[in-house]
DNA sequence: TTGTATGCGTTATCAG
DNA sequence: CTGATAACGCATACAA
């Protein structure tokens, strides 16, 4: 019962009376060897068990059979957003089945991150990797171009990329929450946006302020970090202003939560002195009071297509972009009819 | 400029007028090497800019230099939890810094779960595992076993293993909860629990039961998934039930978030008609209305106490036991006296 | 103290 | 067309 080690490619051999050189071609099915020898050598490797060790095979093709995950956030946000864990999920779902494993590394932003991507580069313990909340004119591309690493990028890059992108219309999103907000009669609405650097939050902004613009609304725009923190800060500057607004549609559920709880601090009724509108559909979020109306992104689809693509561009494909679903908005109970009269600003204290 | 191959210790012998065998040598610092040729052949390495080949080394070594985590839930629930960002972070403080990699897996429960141990163990993709959210009578720690890799398990499994184990006492998170209502004058109180094959859940649902009882209060328990969805459900049927609690434990902020949610559409003032407490101290829960009180353990910590005890055991130390420091009761508003005379139950319609 | 051979799977090169 | 050989990159057991 003793874990004998594994047989090697030379033990077929030699039961098989050939070179290990043509195990090999036999094994993995190329030209060149007689049938007579190609079915000795496969009963062998049948009888003796063999399968290949990824390591020397890593070794002899210089690839490592993983893709990279580098995630630059700090813990906090990440924590609280739904996104990772199904975008990662995702990502499984098709590396699993394509004997490939996730390299996941989590690194604080700043010159970290850079040298992450260099050490996996150097180490080669990725073959690519993929790279998330693309920045404005992000350096990372050029950086893993640089490192002769594969990459998809979700979204497409604000500066040439030889990689291929997988792109989400989050902007898409942004103006089915106006919209939405516009048919109930709001006119003055609030963006709280995340980080301008942030190229998905930027388009967010922009499809926020061309939507509201479009209907003739009053669209302002508050940016964030995107933590909670910064959301209720900036719901509460909005909420304590002169001339608040009817209606905040926020960047992600977790700043949404956060508004929710400033408003509600204030002694505001949502939806009925303030609507909300959150982004990502939190699982959490239909079981607030009010449940929150958000916009639902399909995470772990975007995540299968992230790795697909990057497996393709392993394999020789060419770059190309892809574009997924629109995302949805799924109304709940944070939005209803605008106010009709604006309330009196500055009305209760905490 | 063109990216010319790395040199290897064949180049550095050459180079050193030596043998391979003895550049490896005097590059590992072990002895038998004279003084001379290790000087000879240190400089020839540094003027040739070698750093080892990960690859090599590791078909060499038998080693991967990588450790694994399978998270076996659904992305839902990981979605909703704190504890895997922050704790995934403190690996990497560790890790990183060691030359290790991560290797992440997410599966979802059930069969799938042994198949990935068995993969990254066929394949040597990692050289050891960190088990997380043990179960009663936990396959894995067998399994892991029997694989071969080595491993550190989170809490101390309910069977004999042959692993280190880190443990963070959330019984005494659990404990201070109670006690923090007892004081508050509480009498009748229940504890929204997590499945009762993990043994952390049932863990803090015996820490409610003992502690309750040690102060002579009512103490009920209902059972669930830790999903929101079933914190909800556990907490109507609680609040819609005769006698309704006083006050909710919750086993997860998730679930108290939801619950929170279901007392408030029920129409009930928290903490005026009932006390919430949840388990994680998310960073959202501080911004809820009220803000929620809740146990706060430190994961990151945590996570990066296990790595360190897991690369231990990777060098050949023997199985060790560790326990961090207790959870912390942070009090917030959704805890408060308890009311004078119990609500009419089924006082209110959603 | 130092050199040599071996192990892993793949593949370029060479021999039949 | 079929097949053998050697090299790759490192560590290490063994020989000298």
């Amino acid at each position: 019962m003793a874990e004998t080690s594994r047989p090697t490619i030379a033990d077929v051999a030699r039961r098989a009376g050939v070179s290990k050189g043509l195990v090999s071609f036999a094994l993995n099915g190329r030209p060149g060897v007689s049938p007579a020898s190609r079915e000795r050598i496969l009963d062998a490797a049948r009888e003796l068990g063999w399968s290949p060790s990824l390591r020397a095979r890593s070794l002899s093709v210089g690839r490592s059979f993983a893709c990279g995950l580098v995630i630059g956030r700090s813990p906090d946000v990440i924590a609280a957003d739904p996104f990772f864990p199904s975008f990662i999920a995702g990502l499984e779902d098709v590396l699993s089945t394509s004997g490939q494993v996730l390299v996941l590394a989590a690194v604080t932003p700043g010159r970290h991150e850079e040298q992450t991507y260099r050490n996996l580069a150097h180490d080669k313990r990725v073959d690519g990797v993929i790279l998330t909340d693309l920045r404005v004119a992000d350096a990372r591309v050029g950086l893993v171009e640089e490192l002769g690493l594969a990459a998809v990028t979700l979204g497409v890059p604000d500066l040439a990329s030889p990689f291929s992108s997988v792109s989400v219309d989050d902007g898409a999103g942004i103006r089915h929450a106006v919209e939405h907000l516009a048919e109930l009669g709001h006119r003055d609405i609030a963006h709280v946006a995340g980080p301008e650097e942030m190229l998905h939050a930027s388009r967010r902004a922009r499809a926020f302020v061309e939507t509201a613009e479009a209907h003739g609304m009053r669209g302002r725009v508050l940016t964030t970090d995107f933590s909670a923190a910064e959301g209720a800060a900036a719901t509460r500057a909005l909420l304590e202003g002169d001339a608040p607004p009817t209606a905040i549609v926020y960047s992600n559920d977790h700043m949404a939560v956060a508004g929710l709880g400033i408003a509600q601090r204030l002694g505001l009724t949502v939806p009925r002195d303030l609507s909300i509108t959150g982004f990502d559909d939190t699982d959490l979020g239909r079981h607030l009071h009010p449940a929150l109306t958000s916009v639902a992104t399909d995470a772990r689809a975007w995540g299968a297509v992230a790795a697909r693509t990057l497996l393709e561009a392993l394999a020789g494909t060419p770059a190309t972009h892809l574009d997924l679903d629109e995302p949805t908005l799924v109304v709940r109970e944070s939005t209803g009819p605008a106010p009709r009269r604006p309330r009196r600003s500055r009305g209760s204290t905490v």
